[in-house]
DNA sequence: TTGATTTAAGATAAACGAGTCTTAAATTGA
DNA sequence: TCAATTTAAGACTCGTTTATCTTAAATCAA
């Protein structure tokens, strides 16, 4: 698995929020449901991305979690770096420490490219992109394998 | 981390076995130390390894392991195979189960090819070719940063 | 045969990620 | 004010991965 649970779950939740409800507060318990992710553990996740500013929230009736900045401002990497911390994006495939053009392990002039490639992906893309996917062309978000 | 701790130390003792004595049986011990793993973890790696036909092995006195085929033989990709199954090559990048060209979570399109990249280098490359880095170009498979 | 060496195998423990539960605090509307 | 709603925060449980420990079995050499 590339990316943690948690990761999973924030993007997921994140590109939900961007697809369906822009700068509106959305209980997480709706998020939950909507996504089949179990509450309390959405719970905390989105508790580590307010703090890291990206996602905003209130309490109380009509109180929820939105978007901190505008879709178009949010790169899937601020959420992975958020969640998962640069580490993916770092380490060597061996598991070496230090590994670097200066140490190099026998892998890592064909990794460090490869990765790049994956790191470029999220960089580059936004969840405003992937919302006009999600709403345009019916891309999917949730598990539809359990609810048919 | 792309792969488990098991899978990158599996990799690592059989890339240290087609450097540095091929052909020959080498005790699971040299090999540990030699690398920095934990011996008994090690043994267990070393015993998946050998039930998927990758390593063979004899016990006693001139015992130990070596590798079941010749190194140009066994890709890099066996081995990820045999220790980490094939989720890393196939699974969403958010999770979702299912997800494919039917059925793609919007991150599909980008993911794919980016996950093929990252398959493609450990398919096409055998032991052979980075124990031949190993030996000529001083590339390590040892942390070095613990013992100076 | 005997003893040293080495893998084989399984029990056990520690660390971590994933998920659950409970209580507190804030907000809103009646 | 009061009650309902919702996030905030932390303790707790569970399962897997990682790591350690112990004993058994096989092999070889003297």
């Amino acid at each position: 698995m590339l990316l943690s649970k948690s990761c999973e779950y924030g993007l997921r939740a994140a590109l939900h929020l961007a697809s369906v409800a822009p700068g509106t507060y959305v209980p997480i318990r709706d998020v939950s449901t909507a996504l089949g992710i179990p509450y309390h553990f959405l719970a905390k996740i989105a508790q580590a991305m307010i703090q890291q500013k990206i996602l905003a929230s209130t309490r109380g009736p009509h109180g929820g979690v939105r978007l901190a900045r505008a879709a178009d401002q949010i790169t899937l990497n601020a959420i992975v770096l958020a969640l998962d911390g640069p580490a993916i994006f770092e380490e060597c495939v061996l598991g070496l420490p230090g590994c670097g053009t200066q140490q190099p392990c026998p892998l890592h002039d064909q990794w460090a490219p490869a990765r790049e490639r994956v790191r470029a992906m999220f960089v580059e893309t936004t969840l405003d992109e992937l919302a006009t996917r999600i709403q345009t062309q019916g891309f999917r978000l949730a598990d539809l394998t359990s609810t048919p």
